[in-house]
This record gives structure tokens, sequence and C-alpha cells, in this order.
DNA sequence: AATATATGTTAGATTTTCTTACATGAGATT
DNA sequence: AATCTCATGTAAGAAAATCTAACATATATT
């Protein structure tokens, strides 16, 4: 399990939830309405929070103190999903650059141990050929 | 909140804790009941357990496993608890001495500063109190 | 004044958990 | 072999927790 199932792991019934971020249940179940946080659900409907949704509702909490409203505080997340959306890519291709830079090492040093060089053939071989055998 | 806090709060419901652990309600109840664990209760009397008490459910599954009866996982744990109150308390001996040390240590400084010392009275002072006034 | 937003409250239905009691399979004991 | 013990399964009925939907309301916005 690597860190974003941790996070993201349907854990917490409501009550939990609602001791541990001081809402309420209908304050929390409004936000989900607004769509400000989508729990996941038992086989019998019931609301399972993971600890990212916990710290979702966090942060709902502190912006709303900041007299931001719940349209102010989706577009703040739905920008900072597209950042890590963004960001992720960046890593992915990062990455892919960094598998063909190794591919492009892997063959050149193959083609120097086989003598396949470009060179192979070439006017300075030619001109060096005649130290060896 | 501090980490013996975060690891005792009590958190998750008893089919969380069949998830997280494999284990059957039944099977955890009969544990609480041989008193292998005591987890918390809302006040309704649903069972709410804390990481601390997964941890214990998953070593009684891992010594149920190797053969150990309930007994012998109880006596485990038993003394597992003991060799832990015997280690705080040397800590707290520990903590008991160093206080008493710093204790110690500011009242020579003290005594250094206000001329206290033993010797305040010495053949040496008095052999330098001509150089004085 | 009318509207919109965020939250409170209530009611009835559904789901989850509780306790208690009886059942059972596998080993240990007689 | 019969009996006992241990750990677990299963079922029933009660109680608690959660659900949705509807209506209520205070404050801010238009």
């Amino acid at each position: 399990m690597n860190d974003f199932e941790r996070r993201n792991r349907p854990l917490f019934p409501i009550s939990i939830v609602m001791e541990l971020t001081e809402l309420t249940a209908r304050q929390i179940r409004y936000y989900e309405e607004q769509q400000l946080i989508k729990p996941a659900r038992t086989k019998g409907k019931h609301r399972l929070f993971s600890f990212a949704d916990i710290d979702r509702l966090l942060e709902i909490k502190s912006l709303l103190d900041k007299k931001v409203n719940l349209a102010g505080i989706k577009e703040i997340f739905r920008r900072r999903e597209l950042e890590e959306q963004e960001k992720a890519l960046m890593k992915l291709k990062s990455k892919e650059r960094q598998i063909s830079d190794s591919e492009l090492r892997r063959k050149l040093v193959n083609e120097v141990l086989h003598q396949k060089s470009k060179y192979a053939n070439s006017q300075i071989q030619g001109d060096l050929s005649r130290f060896f055998h």
C-alpha cells in the first residue's frame, strides 16, 4: 500500500469525522452535495471518510472562516488538482526522458563495445589502419 | 496530541477493523471477552477501535497462527506491559536524576556568583584581600 | 423586499452493531 | 470411545447510528 492509498482508504464513519473536524453532520453532507468531497460508501450507503477527506474538510472549515464561499473553495480545489495533474505529468515525462537517455547510453556503449561506431569505416580509421595487423 | 494519544484514539467501527485485520466480528468480540483488547465504546455501546487495538488484533492473529492459545497471548501481552512500565519508570528516574543534577549545578553557580564558596573565608581570600580597596 | 447561501431540525426508513443463546469442529482428557 | 474445552459460527431481537427528504431560518446579496 503506497502513500496515496493510505491517505485515501475509506475508514471513518461520519460520527468520528464530526468529532475530528468539529463540523455537524449537516455541514459535512452539504459539502458533499456541493461536491467539495466525495466520501466512499458502504454497501448500505453509509459514508466512509478517508484521511484525505478529513484534511479537505478541515481546509473547507478554515476557508469558510476566511469568508471564502463554497464556490470559491470548490474553485481553489479544482485549481490545485489541475496543478497536481500537471506535476504528475512533468514527473512522468522526466521519467520517460530518463529512460530514453539511459536507453541511448546503453546503445552507445553497445556500439562502442562492438565497434559499430559511425566512424568504423571513416577516413580516420582508414588513416590509422596502416598501423595495425 | 502526542504519539500515545494518537495511537490510542478511538476511531474505527468494527466493520472497518474486520476489513483491516481480516477477522470476523465474532472473533474480535471474543478476544475482547477474553480481555485481550479493550476497545472504547460510544454512548450507545458500539465499539470504537484505535490504531493500537488494530495492532494488537494483528498480533493476536499472528500468534494464533503460531498455535499460541489465547491464554498464552494474554500472558505475552501482560509481560510486555510490565516491561514497558519498567522502562517508563527507568526513564522517569533518569529524568529525576537529570533534574537534581542541573539543580545542583544551578546552586553551585549561584554560590560562586555570590561568593558563597566554602573557601569564602579561607586563608587564600584572606591572603589576597590586602590587594583590594 | 425578494433571493440565495449555509446550516438547523425533524421524521421515518434503512443499516449497522449490540447482546445473548445455542451449535459445532478440532484437540485434549478421561 | 465418550467427554470436555477452546475458538468460532450462526441466528434472533433490540438498540444505536446513519440515511434521505423536507421544511425552517438567519445572514448576506441583489
